[in-house]
RNA sequence: GUGGGAGUAGCUCAGCUGGUAGAGCGUCGGUCUGUGGCACCGAAUGUCGCGGGUUCAAUCCCCGUCUCCCACCCCA
């Protein structure tokens, strides 16, 4: 292999893995903008930051989001959490497929290494190395008594023993570690759990919290759609359950989208009903879509058993007739849940918060109630929801807390910049301020110096490593897109004076050292 | 997980259904050892995504695979 092919090779093995993305200047420009936009609009709402794991138990997200998601189901990256390392190795040559089990040697060989593996995990059961969980203590039990009853047959032929040895092999196999782990899909339930682990309901409720961080799913990577993706979401926990709560956090978001000019922005609401009433119109729903079910398609067919909301989300123009004549949630709602979407509706106009009622907009995750929005805009292709939040009230008391309201959202950043790009001019070069061209030992001494003092008065200093030609310091200067240059040679060093050139109109002037930073301010507060 | 499209220099792309690659931009150097943007000259960077097949010969044709894009599923 030649070097360029080997140097080609060692790039090659190391590439963003799938789904995930390096996100580069100019453009973190943006991202920052952003993101310190959230930090002062929540920040006027009362609301506060909160940074939660990366990732959390498995169980946690299984219980919140719903064990039939997909997101739950097969979106999650887990893992399992060990520190027994030599567990792996004894358990791998238990699993592993051997070369045969035709002789009495090779199962007596078999035996004993699941013996070593037995041995070990008792061990580190004991030692609480590997998790204490009935669960455990059952595996190892039956992969003992698979072990005696496969001694006890002895080898009678490879057919008759090669069930019994698969049996053990899943006992060894689901013998656990550690703990699971999964990297966070989302926010909301680790919030949730925080709030509890907290004892947050001791402080004055509601709690308002807001996170911005990267979350993960399994997905297939698409436009505005990636493995690590980034989110900026908000809950309020705890108090009541107000429609005025509903329609601030709505009224919120708005407000962060209007502040960053975000273009073709539509409010979608609706309400899903509660633990009451939803039910009841899940029921009633299928029961009519049953009847129409040869009118609609086969993904369609196939919701009407699995999740009945969802036929509402379809796409597909041909059902878009038959979808009309359904029966609407909002005419099922309880009177409770009625007159609660009715005060939200209320609330948002008092606010001049725009909205669209939307009779089939509902929450794919298991703990939305009552009210749900969503928010699109433009750009982004078919994934345009760039939020969607809603009132969760179940959800605290699900994880072990006590019963508590919520509601919330959940920004995709991702797609919120995308949507940003569409309508704005790229952002434009970070530039410096001053460029520091020097020449000569003496001078480098003086540039330093002069680096150090224009750095701590807030601007932002080029100065560059090795002594360049004037031409070439002024062509660095030029491309870095930097405002001034600081001439720094013999002359200015001797006189003591030095040598500002503004490099858009090449006006220059000469000043004492300390005339400089005073001067600079004057100039970039002219200009801004 | 399913379907479609695409991968050629750092970037944007050209390359005749087969004869082992080019342009523009960018980068670096020079013309130019106290003055940038311009101009001119020069240089570096590619196993043409990867692997296999067909062929005397493959960037081009066939198969597989990976990655990206678009749509579906699902979801923010």
């Amino acid at each position: 292999m030649s070097e360029g092919a080997a140097k080609k090779e060692e790039r090659r093995k190391f590439q963003a893995i799938r789904g995930t993305r390096d996100l580069l200047p100019p453009e973190t420009a943006l991202w920052n903008h952003v993101e310190q936009t959230a930090n002062q609009v929540f920040a006027t709402f009362g609301f506060g930051a909160i940074r939660v794991p990366i990732f959390e138990p498995t169980e946690l997200f299984a219980r919140s989001i719903g064990l039939d998601t997909d997101v739950v189901s097969k979106e999650m990256y887990t893992f399992e959490d060990y520190e027994a390392t030599e567990l792996v190795e004894l358990r791998t040559a238990v699993v592993t497929n051997v070369a045969s089990l035709a002789t009495g040697e090779a199962l007596i060989d078999f035996l004993d290494r699941v013996g070593n593996f037995i041995l070990a995990a008792e061990k580190a059961f004991e030692a609480g190395r590997i998790p204490k969980t009935p669960e455990n203590e059952r595996t190892l039990q039956m992969a003992r008594e698979l072990t005696a009853n496969l001694q006890a047959f002895g080898y009678q032929g490879e057919r008759e023993i090669l069930p019994r040895v698969a049996e053990l092999k899943d006992a060894v196999r689901q013998v656990r570690f550690g703990d699971v782990i999964s990297l966070r899909p989302e926010a909301t339930a680790s919030v949730c759990r925080a709030y509890i682990e907290h004892g947050m309901q001791q402080l004055p409720q509601p709690v308002k919290l807001y996170y911005i961080g990267p979350m993960f799913r399994r997905e297939r990577p698409q436009r505005g759609r990636y493995r690590q993706f980034y989110q900026i979401g908000a809950e309020v926990l705890g108090g009541s359950d107000a429609p005025a709560i509903d329609a601030e956090v709505i009224e919120m978001v708005m407000t962060f989208f209007d502040r960053l000019e975000l273009h073709g922005v539509q409010l979608d609401i609706n309400s899903i009903g509660c633990r009451e009433c939803r039910p009841k119109y899940v029921e009633l729903l299928r029961a009519e879509l049953l009847k129409v079910k040869d009118k609609l398609g086969p993904d369609s067919q196939r919701r009407i058993r699995t999740n009945p909301l969802r036929v509402l989300d379809s796409k597909l123009e041909s059902e878009q007739g038959t979808i009309a004549t359904l029966p609407r949630i909002t005419d099922h709602l309880c009177e409770a849940c009625a007159t609660h979407y009715a005060a939200v509706k209320r609330q948002l106009e008092m606010r001049g918060v725009f909205f669209r009622e939307n009779w089939r907009l509902v929450r794919g995750l298991d703990y939305y109630m009552r009210t749900t929005f969503e928010i699109t805009a433009q750009g982004l292709g078919s994934q345009n929801a760039v939020c969607g939040g809603g009132r969760y009230d179940g959800l605290v008391e699900l994880l072990g807390g006590p019963p508590t309201k919520g509601i919330g959202f959940a920004i995709g950043e991702d797609r919120l910049i995308l949507s940003l790009q569409e309508s704005r001019k790229a952002p434009a070069q970070p530039g410096r301020d001053v460029y520091i061209a020097w020449m000569g030992e003496r001078a480098h001494a003086t540039a330093i110096r002069a680096a150090k003092d224009l750095r701590k008065a807030g601007f932002s200093v080029e100065l560059p490593p090795v002594e360049q030609k004037f031409g070439k310091a002024l062509g660095q200067a030029d491309k870095l897109g930097a405002k001034h240059a600081l001439i720094l040679g013999d002359n200015e060093v001797s006189e003591g004076l030095w040598t500002l050139k503004t490099l858009a109109d090449g006006s220059q002037l000469k000043l004492p050292e300390p005339a400089l930073i005073e001067h600079l301010r004057k100039s970039k507060a002219g200009s801004s």
